[in-house]
RNA sequence: GCCGGUGUAGCUCAGUCGGUAGAGCAACGCAUUCGUAAUGCGUGGGUCGGCGGUUCGAAUCCGUCCACCGGCACCA
């Protein structure tokens, strides 16, 4: 006799064992409609789950997040049914729901084509048309191991292998589809719904490890409905048209080519916005107490093997050997060189926190596969600072770093920020003791700050524990970009230390820290963030004067002159063509104030200003229009 | 680096079965002086990613290398 209490407290008692569906559907058909899963006593469970005893339940439909997690699941397993109906030499190893859809790894000699894909969609659908039960089974361990490696699945044999003794090991079937699953699964194929659409073939490792082999991973997206499925294919578009590669090529801001692969050709207008990021970013510092310096890109290989980068990631430093038989190591990062400048004067205590910043450009052989546009690429440059101070003083100046950060982020248009604490890599130099006391120290200072973060393990620099900063763009889009490193293994490697209170030589703490990050990819993020249509304050092209007959070409002249004496980037369009034309050229440049002038405005000294993105147009007085303007370019600070 | 896809004019793209390579925009020239997202007419522009092969003949078929795109792995 279960009695059943729902989520708004009220009870619904029944006379006999129920399932799932059953109690969706007592409460209402559209419920049951929606229905694809049930929480039970806070466990999500099939919705066929039979219900015996007393409990508190909530029906999970499909829209919510939970949801759609069990409909992409589902659609994952519609996806491997589909495969082995086509393809039954094929494999089928894991399929997880993941972030707006699915995929699933097959093993199989032959590759999946695009057109293959079709043919698997289309089958989709036809299982999903049949209406297939889906059963849930528990099984014994040996049994399952015996059963997978019968049915010539060996991929599903390992992970069952792998499943701890005290889990019990289920499966589920679906036509003559017999899946190892954890669940829960709708009740049949059918509830799927049409929604969903396979979006792309790609390689992935078998258990995500590249010394395996490589499995074909196909992706997929699902949906609750046509409507929100048309959506996030709208939203894949547009984030699409947001492309920072296709920006620059618009806005005419850089370029890549074959000869220098990872390396970007600036453009005038790109170049000017990289300066004007380093122009405020140097300004900020310096008021936050920042020394500049700059150190040497190519410095003896010796020195990176002391410091430890050699046996890190030799392989993927770039490298000159020279006649007198030198290899030269071309910077990977700045910290060995401004390690070099604190040791070269014999340093106090009073001196801590020295902090030394330099706009460096560094060189990392990247793997081929992971060049992308302005994000990733083998020549960048770094906002980079390293603080060396006590160990009493990293609170202090992790606190100051993080405001220094996040006032920098809000100036740029990014007000969402998420903090994450990396701890010891696998592969690192220094003693596990020093390792705690560094975790430690940063631990400490992060909450002694309030800083909410939130835990990434095994993912800090080879050399000590940081926090990461992650910004969230326009379009709900994550980015890594800020970091902060604290180092108690490279000072002492490379023989950095001063003097202390007590007269006696110590060694300082190492703190690495960035704020863009790489002010390449930093721009590729901007781009992205405003879709080309950058603040005022950071256009490299701020104002186009265009005339709308050759009369105002001398008027033209003056008022351009007039803006750039004010400092503001300005540049004249007097060619003979339409506003019209002239118009929309420099607004899919993204240029953000076009001044249009004609007879009317040179007889009364006026401007017409007309906004990047709004319709009309304001005239007014040209020195108003300089006064505003003028304003509206100081970093909004 | 690995898997799949793509590479044709400055840009976006078409090119059937292997038979002398096309369009729109841009550029250049001429006309037009125009009021806020494309004025008209004309002209020039190609190592069809590189190299090699098959063929009487290759943008097209085969091999190989390179780059880019989407993933995977990597990211000091």
């Amino acid at each position: 006799m279960p009695i059943i209490s729902l989520p708004d407290g009220s009870k619904k008692e029944f006379s006999e064992p129920i399932t799932g569906s059953a109690v969706a559907e007592s409460i209402g058909s559209g419920l049951a409609k929606a229905a694809v899963a049930i929480r039970i006593n806070g466990v999500l469970r099939d919705l066929t789950t039979h219900i015996e005893d007393d409990v508190d339940i909530e029906i999970v439909t499909r829209t919510t997040d939970e949801g759609l997690e069990v409909l992409r699941h589902d659609a994952a397993h519609a996806m491997a049914e589909a495969v082995k109906e086509l393809y039954p030499d094929t494999q089928v190893t894991i399929g997880p729901a993941i972030q707006d859809g699915f995929y699933y790894d097959f093993a199989r000699n032959e590759t999946f084509t695009p057109e293959d894909m079709e043919l698997i969609e289309k089958r989709m659908r036809k299982i999903v048309e049949r209406d297939e039960k889906i059963t849930r089974e528990v099984w014994a361990r040996a049994q399952a191991i015996e059963f997978f490696k019968g049915q010539g699945e060996i991929y599903k044999a390992k992970i069952i292998a792998d499943i701890p003794e005290d889990e019990d090991v289920t499966v589920y079937k679906q036509g003559e589809f017999v899946d190892l699953c954890r669940g829960p699964h709708l009740p049949s194929t059918g509830r799927l719904g049409k929604a969903f659409k396979l979006t792309k073939l790609a390689g992935a490792y078998w258990r995500g490890d590249s010394s395996n082999e490589m499995l074909q991973r196909i992706y997929g997206t699902a949906w609750a409905n046509d409507k929100d499925l048309k959506q996030y294919l709208h939203r894949v578009e547009e984030a699409e048209r947001r492309d920072h590669r296709q920006m620059g090529r618009q806005m005419n801001l850089f370029h890549f080519q074959d000869e220098a692969v990872g390396a970007i050709f600036w453009h005038p207008k790109g170049w000017t916005l990289f300066q004007t990021l380093v122009d405020y970013m140097r300004q900020r510092q310096n008021i936050a107490g920042y020394q500049e310096v700059n150190t040497p890109e190519l410095m003896d290989r010796s020195l990176w093997e002391t410091s430890g980068h050699w046996d890190t990631f030799g392989e993927n430093m770039f490298t000159s050997l020279t006649e007198d038989n030198r290899v030269w190591a071309i910077k990977p990062m700045n910290c060995p060189g401004h390690v070099q400048v604190f040791k070269k004067n014999l340093r106090s205590y009073r001196e801590l926190p020295l902090r030394l910043a330099e706009f460096g450009k560094v060189h990392r052989y990247e793997p081929s596969g992971a060049l992308h546009g302005l994000m990733r690429v083998r020549a960048f440059t770094q906002d980079d600072a390293h603080i060396f101070c006590t160990e009493d003083q990293i609170t202090a100046e992790t606190g100051a770093v993080c405001s220094l950060l996040l006032e920098i982020y809000r100036d740029m248009g990014f007000e969402d920020v998420a903090i994450k604490f990396a701890d010891r890599p696998q592969r690192r130099v220094g003693e596990d003791q020093v390792w705690d006391r560094a975790e430690n120290a940063l631990l400490k200072a992060m909450d002694s700050l309030n800083l909410d973060y939130t835990h990434n393990p095994g993912e800090g620099a080879f050399y000590g524990p940081k926090i990461e900063f992650v910004l969230r763009d326009a379009i709900g889009r994550d980015w890594q970009c800020g970091t902060l490193q604290v180092d108690l293994n490279l000072p002492a490697r490379l023989g950095a230390t001063y003097i202390g209170e007590d007269g006696k030589r110590h060694t300082p703490v190492l703190l690495h820290r960035a704020i863009f990050g790489s002010l390449e990819r930093f721009i590729g993020i901007l781009l992205e963030h405003y879709a080309g249509n950058l603040p005022f304050w950071l256009a490299p092209q701020q104002v186009m004067v265009a005339t709308i007959t050759s009369d105002a070409d001398q008027y033209a002249l003056e008022v351009a002159q007039q803006f750039q004496n004010a400092g503001l980037r300005t540049e004249t369009d007097l060619r003979n063509e339409k506003i019209n034309y002239k118009v929309r050229e420099h607004s899919l440049t993204k240029t953000p104030v076009i001044i249009a002038l004609g007879k009317r405005e040179v007889e009364n000294h006026t401007v017409s200003i007309r906004r990047l993105g709004k319709k009309g147009q304001k005239v007014v007085p040209l020195t108003e229009a300089i006064a505003t303007l003028s304003k509206e370019s100081r970093p909004h600070t």
